[in-house]
DNA sequence: ATGGTGGATGCTCCA
């Protein structure tokens, strides 16, 4: 079974860049980030064309919004308002074999890291707070579960370019960091990217637009996660982050990152 | 220290 993670950032602009991405990865389910479309005006005849059936979307106009695309049924969608807001940032669906699959979209948190002076940063850290508390009052380690999602943080000093330089930008803080590091011990969620591919090596899902050449400058960050509660850990056989999808014309600044299971 | 790009939307917000 592969599971494919990624911040499309508009479904319907890229559409088009779905298939390149089931060309070269082929996985059987898909977790879109940023939609950035309203249910009505999510393309589930093109997403069906690329053999997709099952779908579940948790659209918004404009921003934000998340979906799961399925080669396999998808059974008890389900949707989190944490923090009771609005915005639609959180889908969970369950897989054939069990495994409860949820999808989030963290809030990304502006450009300034203080909760007094930007809002946004505090409404970030209060959101991963709640995450952590949904999970330690709803479930237990001991439940099969995968959690992907654009997190929106970069928690470790191998997840940036420069550790030193962003330790004052947000997603990558202390204080972002330490909460998301908290709610990963939680429930003893394992990263299937660190699990596989141990610092110090260097490990990034996102680039800047605001680079002129990405590639070149390298200044990533792993912003884009696959965590599987314990019971899975033993089927983990391989994670895949698609970096050339930075290159793909008018690609999203986040690449697909697809990681495969065997079977239970 | 600053400004750099992109998408949806509609004379701006969010990332």
């Amino acid at each position: 079974m592969k599971l494919t993670t990624w911040n499309i950032n508009s479904v319907r602009l890229r559409l088009p860049l779905l298939k390149n991405l089931i060309a070269v990865h082929n996985p059987d389910v898909i977790a879109l980030q940023e939609i950035k479309t309203a249910d009505e005006f999510f393309p589930y005849e093109g997403v069906r064309a690329l053999g997709f059936p099952h779908i579940e979307v948790r659209g918004q106009k404009g921003y934000h919004g998340v979906a799961i695309l399925s080669k396999l049924p998808l059974t008890k969608p389900h949707r989190l308002s944490l923090l009771g807001h609005g915005d639609s940032r959180h889908i969970t669906a369950t897989l054939p074999d069990g495994t409860e699959l949820h999808n989030f979209y963290v809030p990304a948190g502006g450009d300034i890291p203080d909760r007094v002076e930007n809002p946004y940063f505090g409404f970030k850290l209060d959101y991963v707070d709640a995450m952590r508390e949904w999970f330690a009052a709803q479930r237990t380690k001991k439940d099969k579960m995968i959690l992907v999602g654009d997190l929106n943080v970069a928690p470790g000093e191998h997840d940036v370019w420069s550790h030193k330089q962003l330790l004052k930008i947000v997603s990558h803080t202390p204080e972002e960091t330490s909460r998301l590091d908290q709610f990963q011990a939680g429930l003893d969620w394992l990263d299937a990217a660190r699990h596989l591919a141990p610092a110090p090596e260097k490990l990034y899902t996102w680039w800047s637009y605001r680079n002129k050449d990405w590639r070149a400058s390298n200044r990533g960050r792993r912003l884009d996660h696959i965590w599987l509660t314990q019971p899975l850990a033993p089927r983990l056989k391989r994670l895949d982050t698609l970096t050339d999808a930075r290159d793909w014309p008018q690609g999203s600044d986040h690449v697909p990152v697809t990681v495969e299971l065997q079977s239970s």
